[in-house]
DNA sequence: CGGCCTTTGTCCTGTGAGTGGAGAAAGTGA
DNA sequence: TCACTTTCTCCACTCACAGGACAAAGGCCG
């Protein structure tokens, strides 16, 4: 069911089509003014990409004084899937060529189900999407996992929390489900491109995006483009050392960021501070729900808990010092900082920019925002619809 | 003076001319199969460089079973000079096309005499390099300073330990001075573009090059492009906190990697335990030579001196816990080892590896050589000449 | 409403980049 | 001497691209 049959046939079409992506419906004499080519040369790549249906023309501007423009487009029934994969939930959705999120769905889920039983789901989500009628079929898809990926390949390698994905070629194995072109990347690397495209981000080269989730990760954009490192591994601070003789983690160390600060370590804490009797607040959260989680960690901070609020500040701190080290030595114009975490919101984000600003170097810091990424939940997902528009919209 | 008045006039010759630069002397037919041109193509660049003269045919190679090919090489006349100023001696040096050093020379000095009083140092050692008869006059030159700086502009910007070059026009003064263009960076970044030249790193792509000296600083090589930031401090890594709560730096804070291991500080706790008795060796270098350095800790470690020996332990640990949090954030492909300190040697190495596969993770760290530099004090000024040869052989 | 201006889009021609093939030049080996 | 290889040159053809002329389609103003 692959529909979209047709790439762009050179570099000047793939850039036609990101400029078209990007700034939405443009006219010829407005394309011309931001590529460095002739009205002619521009005119006949635009009418190659019309013949090949990438691009449709529909209906004439009004007049600025002179002849109307005809309003150009991306063909408006292409569809993007953006498939965000965490370690506890899946989110699914689907994109115009413009990567608006035309629907959008979420469903709780264990990442060590493995690839088999995942993809059930992640197939039945986007069956569901497309029976909306929204959609006919996809053009492609992005998915992202929460581990290290052989980008070219787009096979998860030694993911800690994914043991059961290992080499599955999830790349191949989707395409195939799908009947379309898929990109894989680690999931961090996606909100990235999120952030990047539609969302804080868009007019930083060179930035880093923090997601806080059951995990941290931090996504590294260096002139535009997403860094992945040697091996596919750049961005795994979560096992940066943040506390020297700190909690044994996961990870056979001690001190791990991730032990310390994160949607796991932050939901024992409370727990263990509920059971102890420290704050009435979580503990009748716990009783309520059976477990807690970050969501009921910002709940009792916003109703003024005291020792949720301090967990919060803690973590902060930790993060902030390993995130101060990592903007000395990246000296990034912009720290996004994302993931499920964020619903502790402004606490958190006054621990880290505190901890940053103190730490850093005042170069690397003088004029460097540190905000929280204004997409939530959809980060991913367009993340991962421009992921495999990027591919798309490069020649053939 | 300028002598090099020609510049490529298309990325293909721009290209040409750093074949022959990188891997020496070559045909025609080697050349063609090396770049994706047709021969006709390539047939008509070359003879364009031999007209503006950047390029020369001397002599006729040894035949391969057919005609002799011509032997094509860069313009042998050209000379460009690298600088590399330290924190406390200059290195100046002249190579050819293919940054062979052909003239080096070294000199004490204090970087925060300013740079009018370190220029009349560095032009009075260019020119006794061209009154040695190798050279007639320089088309270009590459000049590394311990600090920040604003690359496109060529200026210091607020760099700690030599305060009064905060602006200075570097590289236009420099320009004027000598009569030929000018190209200004961080000295690690030099160092790195040197390894990458012709030392260990000549086939990485991403990679990192920690320079221990007086200060501490990281070469980040992305993509095979030194990779500076948004501000031009990126891989200022040595206002890193190695040790919570730890030594005050001057920079204002405790426990700064700095402040614990560098040459300063290594000289520092040398000269504590020789003065408290603990080290005879030590002390007796003290009393010689009024105070000790690097080369002494290195000398007494050589001869089997503890102190010294823990000395260098102890500080390749901290710097060891600092690059493995850097190999985890960025995952190169390669790590080297230089500056000063490096005549620390193997002791120092094997602690900072120790530690750095300890801490990091194993996909990061699965397959990552971590080596000393192999060009030692010639790494910075090749860098140099390299940097102005990467700006000169590229299309005007 | 008609002239004049602006803006947009199309057509046409000239220039230069680049390819590919024929073949000359210069060597080796039997 | 002949066959074969490698290197280099020359030539004709194709195609990308620019730039100008021009047509189409509107607004503005007397």
């Amino acid at each position: 069911m692959r529909r979209m049959t047709a790439r762009p046939a050179n570099a000047h079409q793939a850039r036609l089509l990101r400029m078209l992506r990007d700034e939405g419906p443009n006219s010829r004499a407005q394309l011309g003014d931001q590529i460095e080519l002739s009205r002619s040369k521009l005119a006949v790549e635009v009418d190659r990409l019309l013949q090949t249906g990438l691009i449709v023309a529909d209906g004439l501007a009004a007049s600025r004084g002179g002849r109307r423009s005809h309003n150009l487009r991306l063909a408006p029934n292409l569809r993007f899937l953006g498939i965000d994969i965490g370690a506890t939930s899946v989110d699914v959705a689907v994109t115009n060529a413009e990567l608006e999120v035309l629907g959008h769905l979420n469903q709780p889920m264990d990442v060590r189900e493995g690839p088999v039983a995942v993809f059930e789901h992640v197939l039945a989500m986007a069956a569901k999407l497309r029976s909306s009628g929204l959609v006919e079929g996809f053009d492609g898809a992005g998915i992202g996992v929460p581990g290290p990926v052989r980008f070219p390949e787009g096979v998860p390698v030694a993911p800690p929390i994914m043991p059961g994905w290992d080499g599955f070629p999830v790349r191949e194995a989707l395409s195939q489900e799908l009947g379309c072109p898929v990109m894989v990347d680690n999931d961090v690397n996606l909100m990235a491109m999120g952030e990047q495209h539609a969302g804080v981000a868009r007019t930083a080269a060179d930035f880093l995006c923090v997601k806080i989730g059951t995990g941290i990760g931090c996504g590294i954009v260096v002139g535009g483009e997403v860094y992945r490192g040697a091996t596919g591994s750049a961005g795994d601070i979560g096992h940066i050392q943040a506390v020297p003789d700190g909690r044994a983690c996961a990870c056979g160390n001690r001190g791990c960021l991730e032990a310390h600060f994160s949607g796991a370590a932050l939901a024992r804490d409370a727990m263990d501070a509920a059971s102890q009797g420290l704050s009435a607040e979580l503990a009748s959260r716990l009783e309520t729900h059976g477990t807690l989680s970050a969501v009921d960690i910002a709940a009792a901070a916003a109703a003024g808990d005291t020792v949720s609020l301090d967990l919060i500040r803690e973590g902060g701190t930790r993060t902030g010092q390993v995130i101060a080290g990592l903007v000395s030595f990246f000296n990034p114009s912009l720290v996004v900082i994302g993931g499920g975490v964020t619903g502790l919101g402004h606490t958190l984000l006054a621990a880290i920019r505190t901890q940053v600003y103190r730490q850093s170097l005042p170069l690397a810091t003088g004029n460097l925002p540190i905000v929280l990424g204004e997409l939530g939940q959809n980060a991913g997902v367009i993340g991962g619809a421009r992921l495999i528009s990027d591919h798309l919209f490069s020649p053939a």
